[in-house]
DNA sequence: CTACATTGTTAGTCTGTTCTAACAATCGAG
DNA sequence: CTCGATTGTTAGAACAGACTAACAATGTAG
């Protein structure tokens, strides 16, 4: 198996494939707060392990071998999220931390036995896919909240890159997975929304949060 | 804190320490499967940050700090194999290796938890007494089975290095942790024990066996 | 199309942890 | 007390992973 810091790298380039599509060696750099030329090192490492495709100057891409590789390390770090929450009563906003660490445990009857024990879940706690044991990750039908038009009504299933920051603000805004949003207004000039939460109060998020937000249109 | 490899180190010193007294570099290299000039520079490494105290070709001795950061590495390690049995359904048998990993994790919290979930327990599934989060270890009143005489009423309360397949022996034979025993006879020629089990059926166990069963004195 | 900013690369070094080969100290048996 | 076995030490090298300094390629604004 990868070492720690191998299962770093193949996470911070699925994680930076999801969104950005193409990954540099700068951002990888920046994700994983490492220098340039330790990437660029990193990368011939992961070519010349089968990982990667990498050519110089050329955008690093995940082989079909690393894709997998980078979704099992991916599930563990959710499944683990999905256990400290649902069975050690973490709060949503305390479990990245400790997963990180935990994720690299090497132990398949460990990870196996959470996901039992939490009921084989498909989403981790802050509504991200959990890939499954083959490392195919279900791809989840969601728009960003700041994609979406005056009169429609949405639930949040998910946050795109949740911080502890976000995590707080959602709380402390008593938001959570599962609410319900119908779009009053759209501000023009910062693009912030204003929203009634469950049918009741009208609350308004900026544009920041609303990019943050992924949601369904529901029926 | 110090690192998975340190933390390797600072357990085997701790766990030969207690076992055998003096500790040689060998002893050490036997432990942790590392060549002995490993383990002289990691020797003067630990010197170097205050654990050990290290005199060339003396045996090694931790200090009080030493002490303290291992019976922690310890705390955690018996914590996670308690939390395992009770919490996760494990046998006694199958957590050690998985706790060899998680015991490295750096989350005090997640370690708070499972202290907590298990109802703060003082001893892990094979008896040994866990560290409290100061670094106290309670010494466990208790002799080898081997120790004892004719007549004497004693019960399981622990295992001097439990193994995979000391544990699996015991599962098959029906003993458990708790479990009494009077003892009926000691075969002079090799040392052999047979012993009445809870009170009911007659055991024989050879002397290998009996020098791994930790019991106390029945009133 | 050039110039500069960004991005990527090379070369060389450092730390942690490991190893082997060779040598030195210690200890126990006779 | 001496010899041989055990145990410990030194020296030298390897590997993973990281760094800085310096340089090269790329891409974009004017």
């Amino acid at each position: 198996m990868a070492s720690h810091t191998v299962e770093n790298y193949l996470k911070a380039l699925f994680a930076l494939a999801n969104e950005a599509g193409e990954v540099g060696i700068s951002d990888l750099s920046d994700h994983l707060a490492v220098s340039k030329p330790s990437v660029n090192s990193m990368a011939k490492a992961l070519q010349q392990d089968g990982f990667l495709k990498y050519e110089k100057y050329k955008p690093l891409k995940l082989t079909a071998k690393g894709k997998k590789a980078a979704a099992l390390v991916v599930r563990k770090h959710r499944l683990t999220e999905m256990f400290l929450v649902e069975q050690m009563g973490f709060g949503w906003d305390e479990v990245h931390d400790i997963a990180e660490q935990v994720e690299h445990v090497k132990a398949p009857a460990f990870f196996d036995r959470m996901d039992e024990l939490v009921g084989f879940p498909t989403v981790d706690p802050h509504g991200s896919p959990i890939p499954d044991a083959q490392g195919n990750v279900l791809e989840i039908d969601c728009v960003k909240l700041s994609a979406c038009a005056v009169g429609e009504k949405v639930s949040l299933v998910g946050l795109s890159q949740s911080s502890k920051s976000l995590l707080s603000f959602l709380d402390s805004h008593g938001i959570a997975l599962g609410h319900t949003f119908g779009i009053r207004s759209v501000e023009p000039f910062d693009g912030s929304m204003t929203v009634d939460h469950r049918g009741a109060e009208a609350q308004t998020f900026s544009l920041k949060v609303c990019e943050r937000l992924l949601v369904r249109k529901e029926a």
